[in-house]
DNA sequence: TTCTCTACTGTGAACGCTCACAGAAGCATG
DNA sequence: CATGCTTCTGTGAGCGTTCACAGTAGAGAA
C-alpha cells in the first residue's frame, strides 16, 4: 500500500534544489526570494534561471513556521442571519478584499461565524496566529468577537464604524451622514418639506448616523422635524413596505421619503404604488447604497453611492499597514448622489 | 527595539507546553490530537486536561510542513466576467460550502482568476500545494485551468458538468435535463400546446441540457418540436426580453414559454406584458433556478428549483473523498418544481 | 604591509510538528 | 522461563524555510 504518487502528484522542488541548480547556496537563494538585498548580480541572476527552470514556489508553511506571521488573512463575517450574503454590496466587497490581496500576493480565507459555537471556534483559530489579520464584517456592531481580537493583539479592520470598542480599532466606512445629508438637501431642491425617513435599525452606525444626517439638514434649512414622519425598518424589503404603510398613515401629506437602503426603497415603492401615489410626482423617493435593486426598481431609484470599491482597497490597505506595525486608523470615505427617475 | 509583545500577542502554547503540563511526551499528545488510538485512558484524559488549561492550538504550518497536506482548500473562481458574482446561487454556493468545510474545521481560500496573469499565479500556487483541493466554479466550461490542475493531480471538483474534459474530473449537478422535463409536463398538464423555449448559451451544460429535456417530453407527449419556437439566450435579462419578442414575432399563437433561467423569466414577463399578453391566462411562463428573482417578479415565477444547499455540500464531500484518495465521481441531484403564479 | 570597512556568501540552528522506531509492560501461549 | 503478541510510551530525525553569525574577498585608509 503506497502513497507514492496519487494522481501523479510529485514532491515540489525546495529552496536546496534551486540553490543547487544556481551553483549558489540556500542562504543566497533566500535572500533573492526576500527582496535580493546583499546579492550580486549575478547570483541574483542566476537564481533566478534557476527558480524558473525547477518552477520552485516557495513553501509557505516551512516560511510561517519560522517567521510566525502566515502571510494570510481571514475575511471574517459575524452575522447571527446570514443576511449579508443576500447583499448585492457584500460581494463587492468580499471581491475587491479578495483582488486587493491577491496583488500582494495574500490569500483571503472566508470565516462565517454564525452560531456561538464557530464564533468560539474561529476566535481560537485566529488568535492561534492561523492569520496575520482579520477584515471583519458585521452590521450588527456591539460585536464581542471584535473586542475579543482587538484585545488578543490580532490586527483588524472593520467595515463600518464599530460602536462602542473605543478608539482602538481600525475601521472603513462610507460617510452616512453626509451621504443622507445630500439626498435629504437634495429633496428640499426639489421644493419637498414633508420629507418622510425609513431608517435602517438603530443600532448600527448605517440607522444612527443617516437619520442624523436628515435632521440635521432639516434643522439646517429650518423645515420642522416631524416624529410622524420617522419610522425605522431593518433594511429588508417587507420592512420597506410597511414603514411606507405606517408614514402614509401618520402622514398622509408626505411629499417624499428618504429611505436607508435600495432595498426597503423598493418595499416602499410598492407602498406608494398600492396607496395610490404617483413617483416622483406625488412622493419622491431615495434610496440609499446604489445597490442594483436600485436599477432594477421601477422607477429607477435615485440613490446615495457607497464607494465599495474603495472601502475594500482602503480596508486591505489599512490592514497590511497595521500588521506591518502600523497604528490603528479610521478611514472615512465619501459618497455620491446618483439622480435616476425617483425624484 | 524589542519586538517581543506588539499588541499583547505572546507566543502560544506549543506541543511541547502541553506535554509537559500533561507530564507526557510530545508523541503521545500528537497521537491524542490525530484520533487517540493507542493512547490509554488516563493519558488521553491528562492530555485533554493540559489542552484545556494551555488554551493550546495546534500549529497547522509545522504540521502541514511534515505532512505535506495542507488541510485547507482552495475555491477558485475562474470567470472572466465577474458574472457569477452577481447570481445570487453563487453567495448560496461559497457560503455553503465554506460552512460543510467547517464541520472538517478546514479553512476555504477564496481564489479569483479572472485574467490570464492571475490564473497563472493561482495555478502556480496551488499545484505548489498550498492547498489540498480545489473546489471550481466555472460557468463556460472549456476551461484550461481544469484541465492544468487535473494533469497536475490536484483534486479537483467542479460545478456543473465541464464540457469536454473526459470523464476523470468530479463534478456535481443538478440535473438539469430532468428539471426542463418537469416544467414542461408541467406546462403540457395545463393544456398548454404551443410551448416556446428560450434557452440558456448553447456551450454550457445547463443550456444544452435544459433545451434536450424541454425536446423530450415534447416528442413524448406526441407534440410537434416547432423550432420557431426555440430561441437561446445568455441567462442575462435583456436577452430574455429580446428572445420574448422573437418569439411572439415568430409564432404568436404560443401559449407557454419555458424560460432557462429566473433572470431572462424576467424579461420575458416584460415582453409579453409590453405586447398585451396576460400572464399565465394567456402564456404561461416557467423559469428555472428558483432565484430570489422568481419571488421578486411579478407574477411570481414558476421555476425549477436547483438544490444549492446540497450541490455545496456534495461538492465538499467528493473532494475530501478524493483527497483521501478516492477515485474522482459525478454526482447529479435531483431538482424541484416549485409552483407560483406564473404558469 | 596591515587594518578596517563594505558587500557578499555559506552554514548551523532553530521553528513546531509528525513519523518511524525502539522499547516497556502486561498477558497469554508454548 | 522463554517467546510472542498487543498496547502503550518516549525519542530522534527531519519536513523546508529564515535568521544570526561567521566567514571571505576586495577596496580604501593608515
Amino acid at each position: 500500500m503506497t502513497m507514492s504518487n496519487t494522481g501523479g502528484r510529485r514532491r515540489p522542488p525546495t529552496i536546496h534544489d534551486v540553490a543547487r541548480e544556481a551553483g549558489v547556496s540556500r542562504g543566497t537563494v533566500s535572500r533573492v526570494l526576500n527582496g535580493g538585498h546583499y546579492v550580486s548580480p549575478s547570483a541574483q541572476e542566476a537564481v533566478n534561471a534557476a527558480i524558473r527552470k525547477t518552477g520552485y514556489v516557495v513553501n509557505r508553511h516551512a516560511r510561517s513556521l519560522i517567521t510566525g506571521r502566515s502571510d494570510s488573512v481571514g475575511f471574517l463575517l459575524t452575522e447571527p442571519q446570514e443576511r449579508f450574503f443576500e447583499d448585492p454590496n457584500f460581494n463587492v466587497l468580499l471581491r475587491g478584499c479578495t483582488q486587493a490581496l491577491a496583488q500582494h500576493d495574500i490569500p483571503l480565507l472566508l470565516m462565517l461565524a454564525g452560531t456561538e459555537d464557530e464564533r468560539r471556534r474561529i476566535t481560537r483559530y485566529i488568535t492561534a496566529g492561523h492569520v496575520d489579520g482579520v477584515l471583519l464584517v458585521s452590521s450588527h456592531s456591539g460585536d464581542p468577537v471584535a473586542q475579543e481580537l482587538r484585545e488578543a493583539g490580532v490586527p483588524l479592520v472593520a467595515c463600518g464604524k464599530p460602536i462602542g470598542l473605543g478608539s482602538k480599532v481600525s475601521y472603513v466606512a462610507a460617510d452616512d451622514r453626509d451621504g443622507a445629508r445630500d439626498m435629504v438637501r437634495h429633496l428640499l431642491s426639489l421644493g419637498r418639506r414633508r420629507i418622510g425617513v425609513v431608517t435602517g435599525p438603530l443600532d448600527t452606525p448605517g440607522g444612527v448616523e443617516r437619520l442624523a444626517g436628515y435632521r440635521e439638514v432639516l434643522t439646517e434649512a429650518g423645515v420642522e422635524v416631524d416624529d410622524r414622519l420617522i419610522v425605522s425598518g431593518d433594511y429588508s424589503r417587507a420592512s420597506g413596505e410597511a414603514g411606507a404603510e405606517r408614514l402614509l398613515a401618520q402622514a398622509p401629506d408626505m411629499d417624499a421619503v428618504f429611505v436607508a437602503s435600495d432595498l426597503m426603497a423598493q418595499g416602499v415603492l410598492t407602498a406608494l404604488q398600492r396607496a395610490g401615489r404617483r413617483v416622483p410626482q406625488d412622493v419622491a423617493v431615495g434610496g440609499f447604497d446604489d445597490s442594483p435593486a436600485a436599477v432594477a426598481a421601477s422607477p429607477e431609484l435615485t440613490t446615495i453611492r457607497q464607494p465599495w470599491d474603495r472601502i475594500s482597497a482602503e480596508m486591505v490597505r489599512v490592514l497590511l499597514a497595521q500588521i506591518g506595525g502600523e497604528d490603528p486608523a479610521a478611514v472615512i470615505l465619501p459618497t455620491e448622489l446618483v439622480k435616476r427617475e425617483s425624484t
